[in-house]
DNA sequence: TCCTTTCCGAACACTGTGTTCGGTTATGGT
DNA sequence: ACCATAACCGAACACAGTGTTCGGAAAGGA
């Protein structure tokens, strides 16, 4: 249980891709541990000695992707344009280009309710940490709730509708909207 | 089975007020059928001559919801002020305002999935609606997709915080956030 | 090499599901 | 008020999936 034994990073990684795999052909509920153990070629009580349950290593699989995003994210605050206050939102639909397959495994009508939590969080985090300082009239709490929302809202139906337009296209028409919003609340 | 049978009308209100109350208590995923038996005090077999299964029991309560939701919006048209497109707005907080109880089990923390589709759609379809005549700039999808996500998100936050504002206030906040946006777009 | 950790896999108990069927009871139509 | 009909009951059953246990095999690190 070291972390550092290859053998534990394999048996991970491969019953983690093999969830992923799997909920993309079929969808979250209709994955089944043995599924996942077959697939993976991992045997039974190994698995539990590593994850509880099935929700155990969807959330496992999710902290990756939220890793990644993340880091994407403090890669941008040092980049040239860290004085731009709508650039995440491009990062985020670029992220979510560049990792397509897991998107809609973890976003897509399947898992929808834990990722929409994990990016809302992520969302809203960021949003209050821009937003917070500049004094709104309206309530904050309410202001970021619902651009946080609308930004998940769009960012899921783009993920299923299979991602019909390029990211920085899409970016660009959020920010239009969320930027005369903010204004009118200033 | 006729519907017109009092005996059917009593035995699929007690499992959908069962099934309401359940969930309140410990949230969707932790209540089985056999709670749902015990506290409506309804035969197994009797269950599943209605319901397919706790799912499908989950959308008939859903069904009632969304129903009486649509009744509220349509007895606005025909109300006084139906010509204010941001009056559903206030019609669906003031609609969950009322309801505190069903709301809190069907958008809560617990059914936040199915919830969310189904107000998604309903409010979705609602702007498509207002906002496809009207000729926008950035793409009518986009724009629907973006305010529906924001107003699901905010309705389901203020639901989560226990109606911390009165239902006119956090309306009314959020046709501020939802105008100067769309005049942007227009 | 050698000692430790991990992996294997079959077996098991357990929980919850959805169905069946013969007998009982309530309902609506006449 | 009657009665044919439809709905309800509940015990029993097969089934699928879960999570645990344990002794032996295999692979890893130092």
């Amino acid at each position: 249980m070291t972390g550092n034994d290859r053998r534990v990073r394999r048996t991970r990684r491969s019953l983690r891709e093999a969830l992923v795999a799997l909920i993309v052909e079929r969808g979250y509920e209709k994955v089944t541990v043995q599924d996942v153990l077959d697939r993976a070629d991992i045997g039974r009580s190994t698995f539990y000695a590593h994850y509880r349950d099935k929700d155990d290593l969807f959330t496992a699989c999710f902290d990756d992707l939220r890793a990644s995003l993340e880091h994407e994210l403090a890669a941008t605050v040092d980049g040239p344009s860290h004085d731009d206050p709508t650039r995440p939102i491009g990062v985020m639909f670029e992220h979510a280009y560049a990792n397509q397959l897991v998107y809609q495994a973890l976003c897509g009508r399947a898992g929808a309710t834990a990722g929409t939590r994990m990016l809302h969080r992520l969302i809203l985090d960021s949003l209050r940490d821009h937003l917070t300082p500049v004094g709104l009239k309206l309530p904050v709490d309410v202001v970021v709730e619902y651009h946080a929302g609308a930004l998940v809202a769009v960012l899921l139906w783009w993920v299923r509708q299979g991602f019909p337009q390029p990211p920085a296209e899409i970016a660009q028409t959020c920010q239009k909207m969320i930027t005369p919003s903010v204004m009118a609340a200033f």
